[in-house]
DNA sequence: GAGCACTGC
């Protein structure tokens, strides 16, 4: 069990050096603020704004802050949780005058923060939304001509930047969120502060760029907008509690057990508790473990209601954990880090840190993503403790020594350092950005990571080159249309020539969303039993393609995917995303045709797309790569598990404990090599012989 | 022989 420490201030350091103010909080009340809003079903009914709002600290610091910010082209605010900055500020600016000749755009890294911050704050200003306050996110424009505050996803700003890369519509740009250096994000800093300047140049109509984030670690974004002034906003954070561990621990599942019961004996049961853990067998184990402990528990101790809560969880599941437990029964939820920025849950008074995540690595020596258990680092150690303090003071149980934690990275690596770039790379390149390989990033990617993904993109054939000028094909600029890595895009724009575009529509769009397979480890064999009339011998691709296929035939409804374990909720966005990209191909005067029965011109289609992730059959009866003779292995949750088909393409490759493929389809070595004469040259065992 | 953190267009 862990010791004591001095009890420590949740969220953010102390206030750094170029703090141009200082606000101090006063004042009670918790209705305001709310910086990372619940998912709408979870949202409480219509609270009075109004009265929570007189007592934001930011509410004393109005005037001030728009002296400020009124003469600033660039700031930094820091502002810690409940301090009111993403709903105030852009009604300041606009009051101000500043969303006059053009919009205040606010950048949110999640669609549901855009949505209901929208919703908040044109019901703060009594208007309708989408009239002065509205939002865009994918598939959802609430907006009109009145808009002058406008709530909208990083990727959506990003995607507007395509057709003007001087963002000329707005006036101010907030990203707001910055200390989770999304990719969007990451590359917005860039996208803006290029419009910032080229304007500028112009003479047009200045651009106002406000970063807001939750944590100290400023010094990196003021320096990157030319030393813009750091602005401070102290929130209302409530004390909370550290221990950590005496000594190391080498089993953090079996520390994280001991820490619940502990405080189970301890603790009211009114208390709840928040465990955080790395993926979703560690989790449905540790659930069951401790269902299984409760059961046996001495008499007057409280009942407990354990929750497991992950992504792919269906969402009925996960909207659980918002409910409130049965009088006597203590919550425990346990999750992935979901729980750390995307789901906000009341009530948590406990919160568990093992010190571990699971995350995505990249290694530019081999240019692949691994995917990895791993330490945390000290922001998001301090992100998990501030779940604990929200409504009241609260405790953190971390799993670590002391002395581990100060030997953990300070900052998460920003995103952008660690994924395929090739996407980054397509959408800087339709903006004309002048030098993509000296991309003004705040952080930069190794110039091997970018390399690679000019690599990729010249496989696809989307660049030219000419006179050391990298710019896009024709292809290259359609692909940039399409909301998918270009692979995907690429798939679609070659559909035509097989006359299997709407196959292919399908295809793409059931592997550009969560999966919409849901497999329960404890109905194995059932979900096997219902999964054997989809499946097809040729591999994820067409099984996928059979499922979409009677899901519609069937009229598509939610009992149906029940009965045939597919989770509705991911099956719904699928025919979304469907028609989106449909729409695409319509505006691009695509031909659409269906191959109708004939599968073999679909994974023709695939083989020419996917031609770059092949895998052949080695005659010791594994797989290896055709280019690099990596090898690899079929992933069992692959229809193909259990066959040794000769040659495959995949979608991608996945590093676990070993190297898996994902999502594959069998082709012939002959139609690869038709694809890429230049690229299979020596390299296909098959096609040669 | 055996497995998948989280977003977003």
């Amino acid at each position: 069990m862990p010791e004591e420490a001095p009890p420590s201030r949740a969220g953010s350091c102390p206030p750094g050096r170029r703090v141009l103010m200082l606000l101090t909080a006063s004042g009670g009340g918790r209705a305001g603020g709310g910086r990372r809003p619940q998912p709408p079903l979870a949202q409480p009914s219509a609270s009075p704004y109004r009265e929570a709002l007189e007592l934001l600290p930011i509410f004393q610091a109005r005037g001030q802050l728009l002296a400020q910010l009124r003469n600033l082209d660039s700031a930094v605010l820091i502002g810690e949780t409940g301090s009111g900055k993403t709903t105030q500020i852009p009604q300041y600016l606009y009051e101000a005058g500043i969303g006059r000749q053009g919009i205040i755009g606010v950048t949110q890294p999640r669609r549901v923060a855009a949505i209901s911050l929208a919703t908040r704050v044109s019901d703060e200003k009594r208007t309708e939304l989408g009239k002065l306050v509205g939002y865009t996110v994918r598939f959802e424009d609430v907006t009109s001509e009145d808009t002058r505050i406008k709530f909208l996803t990083d990727g959506m700003l990003l995607r507007e930047a395509i057709s003007d890369s001087l963002l000329r519509k707005y006036n101010c740009i907030i990203l707001d969120e910055a200390h989770e250096r999304t990719i969007h994000t990451d590359v917005l800093f860039g996208v803006v502060k290029a419009a910032q300047k080229r304007r500028k140049e112009l003479g047009k109509l200045p651009l106002k760029v406000v970063v807001m984030s939750a944590t100290m670690d400023v010094d990196l974004f003021s320096q990157y907008f030319n030393g813009a002034p750091v602005l401070y906003l102290e929130g209302r954070q409530h004390p909370i509690q550290i221990f950590y561990t005496k000594q190391p621990q080498h089993d953090y599942l079996h520390a994280a057990l001991v820490s619940v019961f502990q405080i189970h004996q301890e603790a009211p049961s009114s208390q709840d508790i928040l465990v955080f853990l790395t993926g979703q067998e560690e989790i449905e184990a540790m659930s069951k473990t401790c269902r299984d402990i409760a059961k046996h528990l001495p008499d007057g101790c409280p009942a407990m209601l354990v929750l497991p809560l992950y992504a792919s969880l269906p969402y009925a599941q996960q909207l659980r954990v918002f409910q409130a437990a049965p009088k006597g029964y203590r919550k425990v939820i346990i999750s992935t880090n979901i729980a750390e920025t995307s789901i906000t849950i009341t009530g948590i008074k406990y919160v568990v840190d093992t010190g571990m995540v699971k995350a995505k690595k990249y290694n530019p020596d081999s240019g692949l993503e691994v995917l990895a258990v791993q330490r945390v680092s000290k922001t998001q150690a301090w992100q998990r403790t501030g779940r604990a303090g929200r409504e009241d003071s609260g405790v953190c149980y971390r799993l670590y020594t002391e002395e581990e934690f100060e030997k953990f990275d300070k900052m998460t690596v920003p995103e952008i350092q660690r994924c395929n770039l090739a996407g980054v790379m397509l959408q800087l390149l339709a903006m004309k950005v002048p030098d993509v390989l000296t991309f003004d990033f705040m952080s930069k990617p190794s110039p091997d990571h970018i390399q690679a993904a000019i690599a990729q993109l010249d496989l696809l054939g989307a660049l030219e080159h000419k006179d050391d000028q990298l710019t896009l094909t024709p292809i290259g600029r359609k692909m940039a249309a399409f909301p998918l890595e270009p692979k995907f895009a690429k798939t679609i724009l070659l559909s035509p020539k097989f006359h299997c575009t709407e196959e292919i529509l399908t295809i793409v769009s059931l592997l550009s969303v969560d999966s919409v397979l849901y497999n329960p480890p404890a109905r194995r064999e059932e979900v096997q039993n219902v999964r054997k009339k989809f499946i097809s011998s040729e591999g994820d691709h067409i099984t996928l393609l059979n499922i979409y296929r009677t899901f519609r035939n069937t009229g598509g409804n939610k009992d149906w995917c029940k009965e045939n374990f597919v989770n509705s909720k991911n099956m719904m966005l699928v025919a979304e995303v469907r028609a989106q990209l449909r729409e695409i191909c319509l505006k691009m005067s695509m031909p659409i045709m269906s191959s109708r029965g004939d599968v073999e011109s679909v994974r023709r289609c695939l083989a020419h797309s996917l031609f770059m992730n092949t895998a052949e059959l080695q005659p010791d009866g594994s797989y290896a790569t055709t280019d690099s003779h990596q090898p690899v292995a079929i992933h069992p949750s692959s229809v193909l598990f259990h066959c040794k088909p000769a040659c495959v393409v995949y979608t991608e490759l996945l590093y676990t404990n070993k190297c898996y493929m994902r999502d594959l389809c069998v082709v012939d070595a002959e139609w690869l090599y038709e694809a890429a004469p230049e690229h299979f040259r020596r390299k296909l065992r098959t096609a040669r012989s």
